[in-house]
DNA sequence: TTGAAAGCGCTAACAG
DNA sequence: CTGTTAGCGCTTTCAA
């Protein structure tokens, strides 16, 4: 392979100087410079971004971890989130934990072996004290689209205010005339949006009766799961003329399970979800959900996460910290400006959702 | 940070003695070998995998290169991949080229600068020159889920029989009894899907016209454009009674036309799919479509690549071979068994497609 | 303006 | 068994 002492042979310079030309710092002169120039290019020069990396302790890289692609927002935002990144001259390394703290962990200790400038964890997709444990080491970090909307160890975090999404999602189906609401949540991760969700109602004065509340995991499957279970309550309760489930996803399989009944959807059983995922703008009848501004957690979360990436390389004399001893040697962050960025869900109306026939 | 500097000093040994312990090789005494032990863990020393990697000459990382994430099935065998190659022990660095080949071939370029141990090329995503180029100068490579079933430039390439899967699809709607049949392809990409389809037509003395074919780019979007094209020809050719789309994400887009016209499906209009994405199973109605074998592509895909790299590592005494001057310095690959694997397709019948009503 | 030299942290021969 | 030494390719002082 060629390396700048080819060049600085072929060149008759040394390697320093070529190391200056390319790197366009110090002062070459212009005859040496093209001379230099004409080398790299004659000789087919690639740098060893290895080498470099070594040397400077950047890597221009950025983890992204998330919980599972297997549900339609996380390649979204990961799409969105990737080629900002690009645009800015980083890499994008997908880590996928399966929503495994443990696997979580591993990777993440893989990844501190320098790979990596930072980090932006997604969803619930790791034990928060694991990366509270490496943030307090100094390692950047931001947490995107995180489940709680409090921050954690002072964390860097941009989310949604999920807790008005719940709301919106309330107030929607209130306004139709729904009186027998249905929720499904994947709890406790998802608790916020239950909590806004309940609230409302209860302003209406509306209780959510435990039997009204089914518990999913986030996946399709477990929607059309909780769907059932909420359905054939049958005893005591009469069957919910609406149902938010707190994700598209869960939803879909809720929606799923409710034309697999025979029933109608937004006839019989209005429907509301929440993510506003591309599918659910598609589907018969297309999804009324809780639109999450994806582009817009995507560049708060970079920005947010650059910002600690030129600082660290910055406060550290170019060294980025890492995982060390994590004892008083290393500078203790001082909190600065609010690390929590709150962006606001909106209502996507479509035709999931109706007044209830009768009461 | 902690190196193995530090560690050779606290426990009174050299430099290598400590790598010895750490890599398992070398004969080391048990008592070293504890004391080294103890204060790697004390220390909390991590590796540096750059300067592993810069010495070593390998990242232990792979790319994968695909068009997009917003088709469902990338990040389907996206999943597959990053999985099989975690097992492997590799990292899997994802790149997106939205489709476009410039992009593609600066990301390629990138890469190339010893960042990664090989790529996995999937759909249609770079430019097949640029790809060949690279292969060419001993960079491992294999192309996956590649469009036509012929290996250029000896590429090690698993795909799908594509032309079987036309075929699969004609067979299902010819056996169905449907006649005035259509066809939504992504050309020329998807032209091996397009013959194949063709010639079983042919064979059942089917004629597919001009007007039966609508042009698409794969995304949800264009199916829904191309199924509007061919219902509206009205002109001199009878309406379609079933629509083939040479993948799910255009037959999602075309069914979603067919019922904004108020048209049923199946019973007035049949769609068939192929690349069987989950969610098409959780649609109303659900969609008949050609079923790929993601697991089994991602599976085949690794292991041929991995091959490349472990021979390529092996070859060059340990360093992997890079871009370079690309004369003749570089051993030539020789002609190795067939490179080209292709797994079968199969046929999912669900509820989009039924007989025609009437002839 | 250019060059020499000392790292970055780890691996790998090769002596002792 | 252990230590010495010489790299990997690039960056970065610091002299010349």
């Amino acid at each position: 392979m060629v390396t700048i002492y080819d060049i600085a042979r072929a060149a008759g310079v040394a390697k320093s100087t070529v190391a200056n030309v390319l790197s366009g710092k110090g002062k070459v002169s212009e005859a040496t410079r093209q001379r230099v120039l004409y080398y790299a290019r004659e000789l087919g020069y690639r740098p060893n971004l290895l080498a470099r990396n070594l040397s400077q302790h950047r890597t221009f890289t950025v983890a992204l971890i998330l919980p599972t692609i297997a549900n339609p927002f996380y390649p979204e935002i990961m799409e969105a989130i990737e080629h900002i990144l690009r645009q800015r001259d980083y890499q994008t390394l997908f880590c996928n934990t399966h929503g495994d703290f443990a696997l979580g962990r591993q990777q993440m200790e893989r990844l501190m072996s320098r790979w990596v400038d930072g980090y932006i964890i997604m969803g619930s997709s790791m034990d928060i004290a694991d990366i509270a444990h490496y943030f307090r080491q100094g390692v950047p970090i931001v947490l995107c689209d995180w489940q709680e909307n409090e921050s954690p160890s002072d964390i860097p975090q941009v989310t949604v205010d999920f807790f008005r999404a719940g709301q919106l999602a309330a107030e929607h189906l209130l306004a139709l005339g729904h009186r027998r609401i249905a929720v499904i949540v994947d709890e406790p991760q998802q608790h916020l949006r239950l909590e806004g969700f309940r609230t409302t109602l209860r302003q209406a004065g509306l209780e959510l009766p435990p039997d009204r509340i089914a518990l999913g995991d986030s996946s399709l499957e477990s929607g059309y799961a909780a769907a059932r279970q909420l359905l054939s309550v049958g005893q005591e309760l009469a069957p919910p003329t609406a149902i938010f489930a707190t994700n598209d996803w869960m939803a879909l399989g809720a929606m799923e399970l409710v034309l697999d009944r025979g029933l109608r959807v937004p006839e019989d059983i209005s429907i509301v979800g929440l993510d506003d995922i591309v599918v659910s703008a598609h589907l018969r009848p297309p999804l009324t959900t809780i639109a999450i501004p994806k582009t817009r957690l995507a560049q708060e979360a970079t920005e947010l996460l650059l910002a600690q990436i030129e600082a660290a390389s910055r406060e550290q004399g170019h060294e980025l910290p890492l995982a060390g001893e994590g004892n008083d040697g290393a500078p203790q962050r001082q909190a600065e400006t609010a690390p929590l960025r709150l962006v606001p869900p909106s209502l996507v109306v479509r035709q999931s959702t109706a007044a209830p026939v009768s009461s």
